[in-house]
Parts: structure tokens; C-alpha cells; sequence
DNA sequence: GTACTGACTTTTG
DNA sequence: CCAAAAGCCAGTA
């Protein structure tokens, strides 16, 4: 298929891995940039984050959060509204945008 | 080949 | 809790 919409630069290389990986989230669970990064064999949390930003909107990047459990940056009302609907387990915070993802028990285990 | 950027992480104050 | 700094990795110019 000739996918024009954000098909990463190298594939078979770090992008696409990381694609596949967060395709493979199942629904109320998370990951976090450094999770992902390290179950690819990599530290390179920053670099997932890039990935995303190219080529996320071809997974469920909602899964996908920083440490601590706050949701992508500029994305945190798009990624509330998937969590209360798959029933992800979310904490009530008082300095934050208004919530956090429990990581203690939403974080996916493969 | 080097330099810069970025949906990050962690430590320190 | 917030702010600043250093560290790390992949992609692009």
C-alpha cells in the first residue's frame, strides 16, 4: 500500500519497531517513552518521542506516556478522552492538568 | 563526517 | 511541588 501519511523514513529501523510495539498495547494498558525504548533494546527515550510526533497518528499513541504517568505534551484532553473509554486506570491529581495514569497498574507487562 | 532538533529521563537545589 | 542542568538516542540537514 503505498502509504503516504507518515510512513517512517527508515524502515526496518528504530521507527517502525516502535510503531509495531505500541500497536501491540492492549486497550486500558500504558507504556511509558523510556518502557519502549528499553524493550527495543534502547535507551532512547527521546527518540520514541520523535517517532510519534512523525508517525504516531498511526497507533494508539494515547498508550504510549512519560514517566511519572502524565500523557504526551500538547495531547493530555485528546489522550483523557481514549482513557475514560477504555477504562484506564486514571489518579485524581491537584497540580496537574487534572489527572494522571495509574502506572502502578495500568503499565503493560509483555 | 559534524551539528541541530526533539510527543524524554533523571538528579539536584 | 517547581526549575534548571546534564545525559541519552535516532533522524535530518
Amino acid at each position: 500500500m503505498a502509504d503516504a501519511s507518515g510512513s517512517p523514513s527508515t524502515p526496518g529501523g528504530f521507527g517502525e519497531r516502535v510503531l509495531e510495539l505500541v500497536a501491540e498495547i492492549p486497550p486500558g494498558r500504558v507504556l511509558t517513552y523510556g518502557d519502549v525504548a528499553a524493550l527495543l533494546g534502547s535507551r532512547g527515550a527521546r527518540a520514541v518521542g520523535t517517532v510519534m510526533a512523525r508517525s504516531g497518528h498511526l497507533v494508539p499513541w494515547w498508550r504510549v506516556l512519560r514517566a511519572g504517568g502524565h500523557p504526551p505534551t500538547g495531547h493530555a484532553e485528546r489522550a483523557l478522552a481514549h482513557y475514560r473509554d477504555e477504562g484506564t486506570p486514571l489518579r485524581p491529581a491537584a497540580t496537574d492538568a487534572a489527572y494522571r495514569v495509574d502506572l502502578a497498574r495500568a503499565r503493560w507487562r509483555p
